[in-house]
RNA sequence: UCCUGAGUAGCUCAGCUGGUUAGAGCAUCUGACUGUUAAUCAGAGGGUCCCUGGUUCGAGUCCAGGCUCAGGAGCCA
């Protein structure tokens, strides 16, 4: 095969009437002799001319949408307007037909919910293929960003025996012959005759190991798939997802939150740098899609600017008793426009409060701590009780405009007595982390760590709307295809 | 899992209180044109009206159950 030049790099060639061959996918024949085509290098396409008088009729006809073709040409400035260079083809070879009648994507638009269906050919459209792009560059940033910082990349477990934490429902991972598992005498499955002698499932964090890492490599970072079985049909939620943990030993969290503010900032940054035009494309596509909404639900930043602003502030940081303080006096509590209404102190916040403290009251990304212990994890930080003995953990979640909780973390409870006895009260069983209890017996420290939705992440780099429409091949309920 | 809405041509949709042969735009195909940019103009083909059952002389339309999708809620990242 021979060399061919990417079409990013042709277009920002400076030497022009030189020959090049280009390969790519053609997204549109206009007219019999103009070429619009894409190889996935930039969302921008070159424009082949064809020369049409004088080729063969048989290759014109087999020049359709979606078809892979290779061109020898020369690279000129561009005739006509609209793009600056082309080119001028000698030399035109189909590599590989697209029959017009059936491929599905066709040269005008798509809804979102049809290229869903079509998952295996979406990285065709504009839309999609700015969006792996930035996700590829977030994905790198987050690495360079520990990297620079010294953190160890630890991988742990996809396969776990432990469903202690909590985090949601499981999926099982097992070897038996499901319609003829092996029985206990008491007729029970019985797991030690299953591939690792027990009950096993994929994995819902990577925290617990990851602070394993931490009390030895002072800083490590996970970035993996993480498998929940939960039967949620959102637009936030994947049942495959994947997931940044950072663990960090002599860490507090005010360290904690310091770390997080500083990665998202950077990821934000680095994306932004190298995908402008990506960014751009994502940011005109969601200004007509805002069009097509009533006046009063429209954004009035686009997501250029929602981006640098990000960058530009400070995320406000305040406790879980001061938010609900916020909420009691807010105008549409009063108003009693919650569905919600927010009255004690104690229960979670729901989705509607968090977006009023977000999008309404601060009007940029928020970090909460300080939560009700009996509403968070075992393994978080206690505090000392409050003046009226209200009892809380050193938990943070980060909240951003439009997606919600894009981190939760916490600082660690590293001492044993306070930790078992918190088991003990959440009925955790303490032998099945008989692992974990140790790094308390031995060198315990306090130390911190997060988990950062990585999908979240991209949904607000990319203005998209719906978590399934940011990684390639969505894992969702009733949806395992490709 | 709950609430709401939807499922009609390849795509996006219209189809009234049930009535004869189910429509439009785009896409596709054919022809014309040939520096186009969502090309343009003319013509043509294209339907399991989501599935199952029911009501009725007659169902895309009404009823019941199911499936799938979308948005919201819960769970959370």
């Amino acid at each position: 095969m021979g060399q061919r030049t990417k079409i990013k790099a042709l277009l920002q060639s400076e030497q022009t009437n030189i020959e090049v061959t280009v390969k790519g996918w053609v997204r549109t024949f206009r007219n019999n002799q103009f070429i619009a085509l894409n190889d996935g290098s930039t969302n921008n396409n070159i424009q082949v001319v064809v020369d049409f008088e004088n080729t063969d009729p048989a290759i014109l006809k087999r020049i359709t949408t979606g078809a892979a073709i290779s061109v020898v040409g020369q690279l000129v400035a561009s005739l006509g307007k609209g793009q600056t260079v082309e080119v001028k083809a000698t030399e035109i070879e189909v590599l590989g037909d697209s029959d017009p009648e059936k491929y599905p994507l066709q040269p005008k638009k798509h809804s979102l919910e049809f290229l869903r269906e079509i998952a295996h050919l979406r990285f065709r459209t504009n839309t999609f293929g700015a969006i792996f792009r930035v996700r590829n560059s977030l994905s790198f940033a987050v690495h360079q960003f520990f990297q620079e910082k010294g953190f160890v990349y630890l991988h742990t477990p996809i396969i776990t025996a432990s469903d202690a934490e909590g985090a949601g429902e499981t999926f099982h991972v097992t070897n038996f012959d499901l319609l003829n598992p092996p029985k206990t005498e008491d007729g029970e499955i019985d797991f030690k005759q299953d591939f690792f002698g027990r009950p096993t499932n994929l994995t819902v964090s990577g925290q617990l190991e990851g602070e394993l890492g931490a009390m030895a490599l002072s800083d490590i970072y996970t970035f993996g798939p993480t498998f929940r079985a939960e039967n949620s049909n959102t637009t936030r939620h994947l049942a495959e997802f994947w997931m940044i943990e950072p663990e960090m030993a002599f860490y507090d969290l005010t360290d904690n939150m310091n770390l997080a503010e500083e990665l998202l900032k950077y990821v934000i940054r680095y994306a932004l740098d190298k995908n402008k035009e990506d960014i751009e494309f994502l940011s005109q596509r969601l200004e007509e899609e805002e069009k097509q909404k009533p006046q009063n639900e429209r954004s009035d930043m686009s997501l250029l600017d929602k981006l640098q602003f990000c960058l530009d502030n400070d995320f406000e940081r305040l406790t879980y008793t001061e938010a609900i303080d916020i909420l009691k006096e807010s105008t549409p509590n009063k108003k009693k426009k919650f569905q919600y209404p927010v009255e004690g102190w104690g229960t979670d916040l729901q989705s509607e409060h968090e977006r009023y403290l977000v999008e309404k009251h601060f009007k940029k990304p928020v970090i909460l701590t300080d939560y009700p212990k009996d509403i968070k994890a075992f393994y978080m930080r206690q505090n000392e009780p409050d003046a009226q003995g209200r009892e809380t953990v050193r938990a943070m979640d980060i909240l951003f405009p439009g997606i919600g909780e894009i981190v939760g973390g916490s600082q660690r409870e590293e001492r044993l007595d306070k930790l078992e006895q918190r088991m003990d009260e959440m009925g955790i069983p303490k032998d099945e982390l008989w692992w974990y209890l140790d790094t308390r017996r031995f060198g315990a420290c306090p130390h911190a760590g997060f988990g950062l939705g990585f999908e979240r992440l991209v949904l607000f780099v990319t203005g998209m709307g719906n978590i399934r429409d940011v990684i390639p091949f969505p894992r969702f309920p009733k949806n395992a295809e490709f």
